[in-house]
RNA sequence: GGGAGCAUAGCUCAGCUGGGAGAGCACAUGCCUUACAAGCAUGGGGUCACAGGUUCGAUCCCUGUUGUUCCCACCA
């Protein structure tokens, strides 16, 4: 029973179903088994901020072809799903949406904001959820985590107090990045500097008792003259030794400051003084701690003027800069105004202007933790791929600052700790009972939650149950590696790093494989101001899914960004349709079962493609293994396309159609045996299609299970392959010759294979039916001598044999004369450089033996093709 | 200011440990050859950014220059 396929590939029709299939089955989900060794990759956990995107696709195309092709070797391959709550990123959008409905948080006030909350966690996580399906990626749905849930929920709280009590987390009143128009505190991390216009302003102060002497300053930000506490020159500016210790004034407000030494001014940059502000800018804080300076806070939450502003007071901060320009220029003290280009720090969220303020914060302490992450990283426990990101990884750990941890936000994890009356502070998994110094029970847990990454950096081992100590948590941890662009390596993989180290002792990953982002056409990042992102569904409704991946996984090496273009789905689509085409013609001369051959019947045909996809398996397998998936695919697809469609499946025709000469089963079962190990290799590229045709052709109950293809020393054939290259090469001779005789296809030709080698003749001899197929040659004579060739026969030089093609009536004598004086040029130029090469004898003594030979061959290989085609020349 | 990447065909990019550069798309020519026109065959097109160095030999390693992208820090 022969089974039909349409001519062209119809993803619509497969992946669905497969997908279903598959997901039936059971396939995707691992259970802890110890007779297997685990392979685990948790999902980069998507912000359920929105949809996803091309990056998303990219990434998740990336991770599947890793998991499957584990899978397929026989691990128990685990790829944990789930989604990130993305905190002020959820909020932001959350808060956006409300106001579509005119509704603001306090108007519902927290429990009713995380309802509404909670509702877009539904929508919108579950729109991710079958985006990732749709893709086709092999996750364990069963296992599912969000990072709010309850169990991660705990394990974030678990944290939170041993870290606590371990000292690590403290309480203080830091100068922080404040988002004015979200009203939290960010993380250095979520501050984007970008360059923008902006005034230089150059301000006197009058200096007490002195008259007639100022100190001169600039500053981008006049309004924080109002928090000014000092003034400050460098100890070794001779110009300014004289004021040190005096006193300036700021004349707004008339508050009086010290004028102090500090090395940090430099004394080459514009006046060599600086307006010591310690709470408003983070090297004047610094400086104000070092001399024991007030910190003076002249700022609301939302950007105004407090009451520390005197006059500006309940002012915007850009009306108070404005007024007080004015107002200092009124008393003679404004020297002049300058236009410059600077860089301004602002929310990578919502694009406001992040204002220092001092703020009472929770913060990590970091010194502690980063070192073992280092050390890992620096005792190449730790393997980067590709290693220039480690550099980077090294680099922030050894800069690290103590990070802030709580965000003025609802949308998160609320910070465990719990105020008693009488001022204690307890810290603990769940409220208090009574206040351990005064006895007291009334608590008020604090306001804050926990920044988002807070949740995510315990992702790899809070998913697996921990605090507590699961099966699943002692089988599957630590996991494999860790996929993820590069823009989040500071963000979150650093911060598994040393999560993993201090709670589970061990490493969260071995390796962490960093890929680049997607782009448009022109290189743009993607992004939804600028409306040049693209729907992954979009593109798999009209190329299918496999189309998509394959061109997200081919054409690029790790770590470097990736353009999209339309162009190369299409081209992915005409490969798929080409795998298609080629079951299809296997399936129409296929009968009922595959035949069983021995290797003894195979032709030098069939063990040249055998002995290619045996190679092809090594080759691929390690590509993979070292994350060259760009490699692999490429590889896979030359060969399937290259060598066993227009070559292999062209030379088995003339032994398929007609007479069976005794090979045809030898053929059949090589086909067959060749196309399953090159749908095996694509499987984790391409699932779809290769379950799909994998399971037509019989080969089995589902490739996704089936085993993964090893080298096989029995299918190791070289001798067969140089054979059959050299067949192959004559055929290009031939098509050639045709060719620039403007012979049509349908005009039949003899061809005339003449070699004094036995050997040689019984190549061609059994390859002639292939040469006559390919070249549509009439009749392919294998022969010892040149008895019957006609003498103006053209010829062509092969290794080890002379091909005529005695239709000299047919030739275009200019044109083939023009052929072959462009050969000879080409041959002449390659004898001079090899003889060139040979000739010297640093090269004949230095380079390697195996070089040297090679380079020997060449020399005589290409001196006996020019002395042919100069004799041809000759004769014309 | 510190650091990293990139510069290869018209376009987008591969090129593992140094031995005369590849793919896809695009282009040109000829073909509906009984799997596939989403195809087949043939062909054109590259000083591997520039200048030095190491080497018998450099697209590859080293130094510098130019252009470009990104990351970090940030000028009061």
């Amino acid at each position: 029973m022969k089974k039909e396929l349409e001519s062209k590939y119809n993803p619509k029709t497969v992946e669905d179903r497969l997908y279903a299939q598959w997901l039936a089955r059971g396939y995707f989900h691992a259970e802890v088994d110890e007779s297997k060794e685990p392979y685990t990759i948790m999902i980069p956990p998507p912000n359920i901020t929105s949809q996803l995107h091309l990056g998303h696709a990219f990434e998740a195309t990336l991770i599947d072809i890793l998991i499957r092709f584990k899978r397929m070797q026989g691990y128990n391959a685990l790829w944990m799903p789930g989604t990130d709550h993305a905190a002020i990123a959820t909020e932001v959008k959350i808060v956006e949406d409300m106001a579509k409905d005119g509704v603001t948080k306090s108007d519902l006030g927290r429990d009713g904001f995380m309802e509404r909350a909670w509702e877009w966690y539904d929508k919108y996580g579950s729109t991710i959820i079958n985006q990732l399906k749709k893709m086709g990626s092999s996750c364990d749905w069963e296992r599912t985590r969000f990072t709010m849930d309850e169990g991660l929920s705990d394990a974030v709280l678990e944290v939170f107090v041993r870290l606590y009590e371990k000292g690590l987390i403290y309480r203080g009143e830091r100068l922080v990045n404040w988002c004015t128009q979200c009203k939290t505190s960010i993380s250095d991390a979520e501050v984007e500097h970008d360059e923008k216009q902006g005034g230089f302003w150059h301000f006197k102060y009058p200096v007490k008792d002195m008259p007639d002497t100022f100190v001169q300053f600039a500053t981008t930000r006049p309004e924080t003259m109002l928090g000014d506490v000092a003034i400050a020159v460098n100890p070794d500016d001779e110009r300014y030794a004289h004021l040190i210790g005096k006193t300036a004034v700021m004349p707004i407000l008339g508050r009086e400051m010290p004028i102090i030494a500090d090395s940090y001014v430099k004394t080459d940059f514009g006046t060599g003084m600086v307006k010591i502000t310690p709470a408003h800018d983070f090297n004047d804080f610094e400086i104000g701690t070092r001399h024991s300076l007030p910190n003076i806070n002249i700022m609301n939450d939302d950007g105004t003027i407090n009451e520390n502003g005197g006059a500006y007071t309940g002012l915007d901060r850009y009306a108070a800069r404005k007024q007080i320009v004015a107002e200092m220029d009124g008393l003679g003290l404004f020297v002049k105004k300058e236009d410059i280009t600077h860089s301004v720090g602002a929310h990578d969220r919502c694009h406001t202007v992040v204002e220092p303020l001092i703020k009472l914060q929770w913060f990590v302490a970091m010194e502690t933790l980063a070192k073992p992450a280092l050390d890992a990283y620096k005792n190449n426990e730790l393997r980067v791929i590709p290693p220039r990101f480690g550099k980077v990884y090294s680099h922030w750990l050894e800069n690290i600052r103590d990070w802030c941890i709580s965000r003025q936000l609802w949308w998160g994890h609320r910070i465990p700790a719990y105020y008693c009356n009488c001022g204690e502070i307890v810290v603990a998994k769940s409220t208090p009972n009574k206040c351990p110094k005064c006895s007291g029970t009334n608590f008020t847990q604090d306001e804050d939650s926990l920044d988002t990454w807070f949740s995510s950096a315990l992702w790899p081992f809070s998913t697996l149950g921990w605090p507590k100590q699961t099966e699943e948590l002692k089988y599957f941890y630590p996991t494999n590696v860790l996929t993820c662009g590069y823009e989040i390596l500071f963000f979150w993989v650093i911060r598994m790093v040393f999560s993993g180290l201090e709670f589970m002792g061990e490493l969260p990953f071995k390796d962490v494989y960093i890929h680049g982002i997607m782009r448009d056409e022109q290189g743009r990042k993607m992004s939804k101001s600028l409306g040049n992102g693209i729907d992954p569904l979009e593109v798999i409704e009209t190329y299918g899914a496999d189309a998509l991946r394959f061109s997200l996984a081919t054409g690029n090496s790790p770590g470097n960004d990736l353009r999209f273009y339309t162009e190369k789905v299409e081209a992915s689509r005409n490969f798929l349709n080409k795998i298609w085409n080629s079951t299809r013609f296997i399936m129409m001369n296929l009968g009922d079962e595959v035949p069983t051959v021995d290797i003894t019947d195979l032709t030098a045909a069939d063990r040249w493609i055998v002995s290619l996809s045996n190679r092809l398996v090594a080759d691929v397998t390690q590509n993979i293994d070292n994350y060259e998936l760009g490699m692999a695919a490429d590889k896979v697809h030359s060969f399937m396309w290259d060598e066993f469609c227009d070559w292999y499946i062209e030379m088995a025709k003339p032994r398929l159609y007609g007479d069976d000469d005794g090979t045809r089963n030898a053929a059949l079962w090589t086909l067959t045996h060749v196309l399953t190990c090159g749908l095996k290799l694509l499987h984790p590229f391409i699932p779809f299609i290769t379950e799909e045709v994998y399971t037509t052709l019989g080969a089995g109950d589902s490739i996704m299970i089936s085993e993964w293809p090893k080298y096989e020393e029995k299918y190791n054939f070289a001798a067969e392959e140089a054979q059959v290259e050299s067949i192959k090469e004559a055929v290009r001779a031939i098509r050639n010759v045709r060719a620039n005789m403007n012979v049509p296809p349908s005009r039949r030709a003899k061809v005339f294979v003449v070699s004094d080698s036995d050997a040689t003749r019984q190549i061609f001899e059994s390859g002639a039916k292939y040469v006559m197929a390919l070249a549509s040659a009439a009749e392919v004579i294998v022969q010892a001598d040149k008895a019957g060739i006609e003498n103006n026969a053209v010829s062509i030089v092969v290794p080890g044999a002379e091909i005529f093609i005695p239709f000299a009536d047919l030739v275009d004598i200019e044109k083939e004369k023009e052929r072959l004086a462009k050969e000879a040029d080409k041959l002449t130029k390659e004898v001079e450089r090899v003889a060139a090469k040979l000739n010297n004898p640093g090269f004949v003594d230095k380079a390697p033996q195996k070089v040297v030979d090679e380079e020997k061959e060449k020399e005589k290989k290409y001196r006996e093709m020019l002395a042919a085609v100069e004799k041809q020349l000759a004769a014309l």
